[in-house]
DNA sequence: TCAATTTATTTTTTAAATTTATAAAAGGCA
DNA sequence: TGCCTTTTATAAATTTAAAAAATAAATTGA
């Protein structure tokens, strides 16, 4: 039995005429009566009593009505739903980003996602960079954006941009009027972080550990737009990627370049190797559209 | 996409090697490469990542495999399914009988065919005469026995056999000793008949009058088996077709032919002009088996 | 770097499907 | 009844597609 046959049938039990239903298949009439005739044998019975002024279903035809157009309806819409699939027409996308990427520099780049293929259903996981490797490994997610693991073992990262902690200093700072920061300048004040187990922070605590500083937290935030706002509002400094410039300035506080140590990490997409077709085009729209965040143009004005 | 395709690429995602798919699948290995290579193609976009040393499943891949079983599973079914109910080794038939022939000569012939298709499920509906050319008309039941009807219409009647009414009388009544009786001299007697608005009751009364006949009805009862035991306790005599006469023997009434005039009708298979196998079946079965019944061997003893 | 294994490609062969042409059957109509 | 028309079946030829054999290319492991 093949799918032509089973299509060959049903449209002559629809039409009751083997003439009729060859225009509807596009098949000549000796091919359509072959096709039939072949089904039948392999069925081993009679489908369609046919005579030269008449066609009718045998009871056995008739029964197998009903489940023909159900098997080839369900045969349509699978071919169907994977050549959309194919052809971005149709699909559902999971990714996980770090909040310093989800909130400053992701929307924009789903934006232009969104654009090129609407049909697309995306699931933003805003989750702590740690998560995002561990997301990614267990296939919850089919992309992650995050600092570059140590280790990445079975997956694959491609780099997006190098991004390097800046200084986040009150709008009011005797700070800000300077073009750049020395990390011995900036701890001499009250220093808010990041409260979680996280990689920023013990980046941080290495990096500076080597120049034999050490990182005095006086104030701890789960969410970067606080840590922001409590800048802002002259609770102390912080250090933040570059990512989250705009989001800083936005909350009222000002970013200045960071150096003795410059403190840099590349940011970019985790992945397994095979991608869908759908991931494939938004880390494509990924590495077309992030670039790597400076303090140009959001200088305090 | 064709089933063959489908096929082989279940049999390769399964076995994740293209040359242990060969042999699942009794195909070449270049072959096999040219079937998933070609579904590929149809469906615009690949569903395996192949190297010479791995196979493994693109999401488009893995998310078509649970389609594709599904589907294949169904296609199968659907195909065993109609080559059983083709070769009798499944298959579910309905049959309308009048209740004469259904309890008495039915269930001999049902014995034998159930021997020869054990697998057919039968549904018999033991329905008045004119019910049952209704049934059958109707689709109700795929096969009818009955009388033969005035005007068939589109429906099939193959005779069976002929049937004759024969009196049926008291085992202790002086009439057991005729070899056969007048409907004269049986009309002498209180007469017990079917209550039903029959075709049976109308026969016979139209046969009589011909001959200036009145039937006087004395008792009347909806069952046959009723009808032979009252007749059996001495309350009166009846006429019933032929077909009865073993089970008006085993109510303890005795039955002699009758005449005068001898009336008769055929007994015979309604059908539509289409027969599923399983009814065709049956038909040769009961054409095999049925005989018109006789008293010889059901006299008196 | 070489041998072994696995998939891809090419060429040839084989089989199958399709069309064209023709036949056969059945109802309509005179 | 016989011819015409319509419809499906069959036969032969053509085209197309599928399969196998041979060969190539690529990758891994020693």
């Amino acid at each position: 039995m093949t799918v032509k046959q089973l299509r060959a049938f049903l449209a002559v039990a629809q039409s009751l005429s083997f003439t009729q239903a060859c225009e509807r298949l596009h098949l000549s009439q000796p091919a359509l009566s072959l096709a039939i005739k072949g089904l039948e044998e392999s069925l081993g019975g009679k489908l369609l009593i046919r005579s030269t002024r008449s066609v009718r279903l045998t009871p056995e035809g008739e029964s197998l009505l009903p489940l023909a157009k159900h098997l080839l309806a369900q045969w349509d819409n699978t071919e169907e739903r994977l050549r959309q699939r194919f052809t971005l027409q149709l699909g559902r996308l999971s990714v996980a980003a770090m909040p310093a990427f989800a909130g400053n520099l992701l929307p924009a780049a789903l934006v232009k996602f969104r654009q090129q293929y609407p049909k697309i259903n995306i699931t933003v996981h805003d989750v702590i960079n740690e998560e995002v490797t561990a997301m990614v490994r267990s296939r919850q997610v089919e992309m992650g954006i995050a600092f570059s693991p140590e280790g990445t073992g079975s997956l694959l990262f491609t780099p997006l941009f190098e991004d390097h902690f800046v200084a986040v200093v009150p709008p009011d700072s005797p700070l800000t009027h300077a073009s750049q920061l020395a990390w011995s300048a900036l701890l001499n004040h009250d220093f808010i972080t990041l409260q979680r187990p996280s990689m920023v922070r013990r980046l941080l605590e290495q990096e500076l550990g080597k120049q034999h500083m050490a990182l005095t937290v006086a104030f701890e935030s789960h969410q970067l737009s606080t840590v922001g706002r409590m800048v802002a509002d002259g609770l102390g400094v912080s250090a933040v990627p570059s990512m989250c410039i705009r989001q800083m300035h936005e909350l009222g506080a000002r970013c200045i370049p960071l150096t003795a140590p410059a403190i840099s990490c590349r940011v970019g997409i985790l992945t397994h190797q095979e991608l869908s077709v759908a991931a494939h085009a938004l880390r494509t729209v990924l590495l077309d559209t992030v670039q790597a965040p400076s303090l140009s143009g959001h200088a305090p004005g």
